[in-house]
RNA sequence: GGGGCUGUAGCUCAGUUGGGAGAGCGCUACAAUCGCACUGUAGAGGCCAGGGGUUCGAGUCCCCUCAGCUCCA
C-alpha cells in the first residue's frame, strides 16, 4: 500500500473496474425510494434495480455499477442511538455495487472481486476470507459452484467457510427474488477484536467482533419465492452485489475506525475548530466528534434528496438525527448553529459524486440553519420548565425529579432525557429514571397498539402485474407508445380491458372500465400537473375517460365509463384528450415555472419548490420561505410573469442526461422520479434562457398563450412553507370577474362609486364607533338619572339600606354600573336591580364586604334563590353577582320577594 | 397514522366551582427637561384561533376544525 488511497480515488477504481468489464456507470438513486411506499429510505444498492429483479422492469443495459448513497437508523444491524459510540456504524453511506440482469454469474462476480480486491487494491490476500452458502434448514444443498469459483482463485482454501440460511441466504421479502450469497471478509489480527474480555468468546468469521469485518456480499439471486414458500429457479439469474464503501477506505487508509479516513477526518477537524478544543480534549471526548461527523453526512444527503425536518415520517427520522448532532455539539461547548457550515465540508467532499448536493448548497445550508434555531428556541422553553420544576422539588424538600416530570418534558416540550438528567446533575439532585422509562415505555405501547406502520395494502398489487404478463402472452413485442407531448389525438387500438378488477376481452354499455391502448396522448399524473380526461371512440362505441393511471412502469390504464356500444379487445380507436381543458392545464404548468423562477427572483435563490398542482382552473405552487409575502412583493411577482408572457418567448424541451442537465445549474425537484435521460424544459431563448427545470409535463408552445396570470392566494401551510395559488387564462379572467361582481355588489350596497369605497368603509366604522360611543354615553346618562330617583325607594330592613327595583337598561352591563354607584353612595347595604333584556328577565344584586361578613348577606345565595322564580340559574361572587330566566313576568315577583329573603338572611347572621 | 401541550393587546404572558378581559414591555399624547435617558399622567390597541353545543350567562365546560410546538410508529 504505497499509493494513496484517497477516498475519491477508490471509489472511482472501482467504478472503472467495472465500467472495463462492460458495466455502464448510473448514478446512485435519491435517498427517497421512489414507487416503493413499504421503504423509508433506500438502505441497500439494489434498491432501484428492485423492478428488475421482480421481471416488472426492464434497463437498456444488463451489466451496471453504481455507488448508492444509503441510510440506515432503524433496525436489527443499527440503531440511531448506537452511532458514533463505535467506529465504524453510520447512518448514511456509501455502498458500492456491480450488477448483472441475466448476464454473467457466480464465475465472473467471483473473480473479479478478488482480482479487484488483491490486485487492484492491493489487500494481502491471507487476510482474506470468503463464505459460501451451505443449507442448514433445507434440502437446497451446499452451492458448489461458489465453492468451486473461490478454489479457482488464489485464496487459501481453509480460508473458505460453509453458512447457512442466517448468514449466507439473501431474501428481498417473504416473496420474491431470492438466492445464496458469498461474503468476502478481511481479518484485522487478534488485537481488533473488541470482545477479548468476554470468556467465550471466540473470533471467527460471522463470530460478531470487530476482527472480521464484513467487506463485500456477493448475491446470487436464482430462485423466486412463491407466497406458498416454495423456491422456484429463475429463468434468468441475477449478480447483486454490495460493499461498504467507508469500510474498504478504512482498510485501505489502514485505519481500525471510519472516521479516521478522509471521509470523516476533515469534518471531525472543522469541529475542532469552530469549537476551539486542543487534540487532546479532542481524544477526550471523541464520541460527540463521531456523532457530528455521522450526522452532518446524512442531515446534508437528506435534504439534497428534498427531505425536510417535520413531525413525521423521514422529515421526523432528519429532524431526530439533526437534533441529536446538536445535542452532541452542546456536551462539546456548542451554543450557537454550527452545523450548516460543517454542511460545506461535505458538499466539498462530495459534490463530485454526487451533483445534487452544490446544485442545492444554499437550500441545504439555509433548511439546516432554520432547524437548528427551531431546536435552540425548544431546548429553551424545555429548560425554562425545568427550572420551575427544580425549583418546586427543591422548596418541598426532595431530591428526585419525578420521572412522569422528565417524561412530560420529553414528550410534550421535546426537552432531551440527556440533557434533563445533566442539569439535575448539576443542581445535585436525582432523577427517577425507571419511572421516566414506564412512562415512555406506556407511550411506545399506545403507539403500537393504534396501529403500526400500515404499508399499503393494494389489492392490485397482484392484478397489474397479472395484466401485463396477460398482454405480453397476447402481444408478445408490445411497448406501450407514450406521447403526451405531441397531437391531442390518435388512432390506435385496444390491448386489455380491466371490469371490475378482472381481465376481460368484452365489456358492455354502462360498465366502468379500465382499459389499455397501444399508444396513448393522454397525459397521466405526474409532477403535480393532473391526468387528462377525454374519450375513446370504436367501430360502435364510446367511453369517456375520466382518470388515468400507471399503476407499474410500462401500464397506463384509461378509466372511464362506456356510454354506447361494446368494447373488445384489439378494436381500432381514437383517443382524444379534452383539449379545452388541457390547453388550461398547459398554460398553467408553463406560469408554474415562471412563477418559480419569479419568486426566486424577488425573494432569495433559496426558494424552492415543495409541490405543486397544475389543474385546469388554477395552480398550486409550494415552495420554501419563511414569512408571509407583502402585497409590493405579489404585486412584482405578478408583473414579471406577466412581462415574459408579453414577450412571447419560446418554449422548448430537449431531452438529456440527468448528470449533464444537473451539472448545468438545470432545476431539479425532489417529488420526481427522474430516469437517466431527462426532459429539460427551457423558456426563452438557448442562449440566455429565463427558465431552465427538469420536468415531464406539458406546456405551451409560447409563453403569450398564458394570456393572464394573477395570484389569487397566498398562505403558510408549515413551518416554513408557503402556498401559492394562481391562476391563467380563463382561470384568470373568472377570479377578475368574480372579484369585481363582489366589489359591484358591495359599492352598491354602500351607494358609493368603486373608486371612493375604501374611504367611504373607514368613514361609516368610524361613525359607526362614535355613535356607539355616544350611546353608551347617553345610556349611562338615562341610567344615572333613573338612579337618583331611586334613591327615594330604600328602605331599611334591621338597619340595613335595601334597595329593589326593576329599571330599563340595554345590558348587564349598565346593570352593574348602576349596583356600583349604589354601593358608593351607601357605604353599605344590599342593591336588587331587574331588567328586561331580548325578552329575558336580567338579575344583578350586590352588596358590600363588610355586609357579607357582620351580616352572612352573600349576593350569590340571594341571586340564587331569585334565579329560581324567574326560571333560570345564577351566581356570582359574595358581593356581586348575577342571574338571568327565562320568564320576564315573574321579575316583579323577584324584586318582591327580595325584602322577605333578606330580612330571613339577616336572622340567620351568627 | 396515534398521543401530549399551546393558541387571550404589537411582544411575553396571567386569568383559580362558569358571573366585571388584565399585567409587564412596547406604542401615542401631554407634563417635566436645554435635549436625551428616566419619571409622572392620560389614552389608543382584543370577533379571548375559528365553528358548533351545554347554560339565564362561556376566555373558562363538551365536540369539531385550523395553526404552532412536541413525542412515538
Amino acid at each position: 500500500m504505497t499509493e494513496a488511497w484517497t477516498s475519491e480515488k477508490i471509489r472511482q477504481t472501482f467504478l472503472d473496474y467495472f465500467e472495463a468489464r462492460d458495466h455502464t456507470v448510473v448514478p446512485s438513486a435519491s435517498l427517497v425510494p421512489q414507487d416503493d411506499p413499504t421503504l423509508l429510505f433506500t438502505n441497500a444498492g439494489m434498491n432501484q434495480f428492485k423492478d428488475v429483479f421482480l421481471g416488472t422492469g426492464t434497463r437498456p443495459y444488463t451489466r451496471a455499477t453504481d455507488t448508492q448513497k444509503v441510510m440506515r437508523v432503524a433496525g436489527k444491524h443499527n440503531d440511531l442511538e448506537d452511532v458514533g459510540r463505535d467506529g465504524t456504524h453510520h447512518t448514511l453511506f456509501e455502498m458500492l455495487g456491480n450488477w448483472s440482469f441475466g448476464d454473467y454469474y457466480k464465475k465472473e462476480a467471483i473473480a473479479w472481486a478478488w482480482d479487484l480486491l488483491t490486485r487492484v487494491y492491493g489487500l494481502a490476500s491471507d487476510r482474506l476470507w470468503a463464505t459460501f452458502f451451505k443449507d442448514d434448514e433445507g434440502d437446497l444443498g451446499i452451492d458448489e459452484e461458489a465453492v468451486h469459483h473461490w478454489r479457482a482463485t488464489t485464496i487459501d482454501p481453509r480460508h473458505i467457510l460453509p453458512f447457512g440460511r442466517k448468514d449466507n441466504f439473501w431474501e428481498m421479502g417473504d416473496t420474491g427474488p431470492c438466492g445464496p450469497s458469498s461474503e468476502i471478509f478481511y481479518d484485522r489480527g487478534p488485537a481488533a477484536c473488541d470482545r477479548q474480555t468476554i470468556a467465550d468468546h471466540v473470533c471467527r468469521v460471522n463470530g460478531d467482533c470487530e476482527r472480521f469485518t464484513e467487506v463485500w456480499n456477493l448475491v446470487f439471486i436464482q430462485y423466486n419465492r412463491h407466497a406458498s414458500g416454495d423456491l422456484e429457479p429463475l429463468p434468468a439469474q441475477h449478480i447483486d452485489t454490495g460493499l461498504g464503501f467507508e469500510r474498504l477506505v478504512a482498510l485501505l487508509q489502514d485505519q481500525t475506525s471510519n472516521y479516521r479516513t478522509d471521509l470523516f477526518w476533515p469534518i471531525i477537524e472543522r469541529v475542532q475548530v469552530l469549537v476551539g478544543q486542543t487534540d487532546a480534549q479532542r481524544e477526550a471526548s471523541l464520541v460527540p466528534y463521531r456523532v457530528i461527523a455521522d450526522h452532518i453526512r446524512a442531515v446534508t444527503f437528506l435534504i439534497g434528496d428534498g427531505v425536510l425536518p417535520a413531525n413525521d415520517g423521514r422529515g421526523y427520522v432528519l429532524r431526530m438525527i439533526l437534533r441529536r448532532a446538536v445535542r452532541f455539539g452542546r456536551t462539546l461547548g456548542f451554543t450557537q448553529p454550527f452545523m450548516s457550515e460543517l454542511a460545506d465540508i461535505v458538499v466539498q467532499k462530495m459534490g463530485q459524486v454526487f451533483p445534487e448536493l452544490p446544485a442545492r448548497i444554499d437550500f441545504i445550508k439555509a433548511t439546516i440553519l432554520g432547524e437548528e434555531k427551531r431546536f435552540l428556541r425548544t431546548l429553551d422553553q424545555g429548560l425554562g420548565r425545568l427550572e420551575e420544576i427544580i425549583d418546586e422539588v427543591k422548596t418541598e424538600g426532595a431530591t428526585e425529579i419525578p420521572g412522569d416530570q422528565a417524561f412530560f418534558l420529553h414528550d410534550t416540550l421535546g426537552l432531551p432525557f440527556e440533557v434533563t438528567r445533566d442539569i439535575v446533575l448539576e443542581h445535585g439532585l436525582t432523577i427517577d429514571e425507571a419511572g421516566y422509562q414506564a412512562e415512555r415505555e406506556a407511550q411506545r405501547a399506545r403507539g403500537r397498539a393504534a396501529g403500526a406502520f400500515e404499508l399499503e395494502a393494494d389489492v392490485h398489487a397482484q392484478l397489474y402485474p397479472q395484466l401485463q404478463a396477460w398482454i405480453q402472452s397476447q402481444t408478445p413485442k408490445w411497448e406501450l407508445a407514450y406521447d403526451p407531448y405531441g397531437a391531442l389525438e390518435v388512432g390506435t387500438r385496444v390491448v386489455a380491458l380491466l371490469c371490475d378488477d378482472q381481465i376481460a376481452t368484452i365489456a358492455q354499455e354502462g360498465d366502468t372500465l379500465e382499459l389499455v391502448l397501444a399508444d396513448t396522448c393522454f397525459y397521466v399524473e405526474s409532477g403535480g400537473q393532473v391526468s387528462d380526461t377525454g374519450r375513446i371512440t370504436g367501430p360502435d362505441w364510446e367511453m369517456t375517460v375520466t382518470e388515468m393511471r400507471r399503476p407499474i412502469e410500462g401500464l397506463i390504464i384509461h378509466v372511464g365509463h362506456v356510454i354506447r356500444g361494446t368494447p373488445r379487445v384489439g378494436d381500432a380507436v381514437t383517443a382524444q384528450v379534452d383539449e379545452v381543458r388541457r390547453r388550461d392545464i398547459m398554460r398553467n404548468h408553463t406560469a408554474t415555472h415562471l412563477l418559480h423562477r419569479a419568486l426566486r427572483e424577488v425573494l432569495g435563490s433559496h426558494v424552492q419548490q415543495a409541490g405543486s398542482v397544475v389543474a385546469p382552473d388554477r395552480l398550486r405552487f409550494d415552495f420554501n420561505h419563511n414569512a408571509p409575502m407583502t402585497a409590493a412583493q405579489r404585486a412584482r411577482i405578478e408583473q414579471i410573469v406577466t412581462e415574459v408572457v408579453l414577450a412571447d418567448e419560446l418554449v422548448t424541451s430537449r431531452q438529456e442526461s440527468y448528470r449533464e442537465a444537473l451539472s448545468q445549474g438545470v432545476i431539479a425537484l425532489f417529488e420526481e422520479k427522474y430516469g437517466e435521460t431527462v426532459r429539460v424544459l427551457r423558456v426563452g431563448e438557448p442562449a440566455h434562457p429565463l427558465s431552465e427545470e427538469l420536468c415531464g409535463g406539458t406546456h405551451v408552445a409560447r409563453t403569450s398563450e398564458i394570456g393572464a396570470f394573477l395570484i389569487l392566494d397566498e398562505e403558510g401551510i408549515g413551518a416554513g412553507v408557503r402556498r401559492i395559488e394562481a391562476a391563467t387564462g380563463r382561470g384568470a379572467l373568472d377570479a377578475v370577474q368574480t372579484l369585481r361582481e363582489r366589489q359591484e355588489q358591495t359599492a352598491a350596497l354602500l351607494s358609493t362609486p368603486l373608486e371612493e369605497l375604501p374611504q367611504r368603509a373607514a368613514r361609516l366604522l368610524e361613525e359607526l364607533k362614535t355613535a356607539q360611543r355616544e350611546i353608551d354615553q347617553l345610556t349611562r346618562k338615562l341610567a344615572r338619572a333613573d338612579f337618583q330617583s331611586l334613591l327615594n325607594d330604600v328602605i331599611e330592613i334591621d338597619e340595613v339600606p335595601v334597595l329593589t327595583a326593576q329599571v330599563d337598561v340595554p345590558d348587564a352591563d349598565t346593570l352593574r354600573e348602576m349596583a356600583d354607584w349604589f354601593r358608593d353612595k351607601m357605604q353599605g347595604g344590599v342593591i336588587v336591580l331587574g331588567t328586561v333584556v331580548d325578552g329575558k328577565p336580567l338579575l344583578i344584586a350586590a352588596t358590600t364586604n363588610q355586609m357579607v361578613e357582620r351580616h352572612n348577606l352573600h349576593a350569590g345565595n340571594l341571586i340564587r334563590q331569585l334565579a329560581e322564580i324567574v326560571g333560570g340559574g345564577g351566581g356570582g361572587r359574595p358581593d356581586m353577582a348575577q342571574a338571568g330566566g327565562r320568564n320576564a313576568a315573574k321579575l316583579p315577583t323577584a324584586l318582591g320577594a327580595v325584602p322577605d329573603l333578606v330580612r330571613e338572611m339577616l336572622s340567620t347572621k351568627h
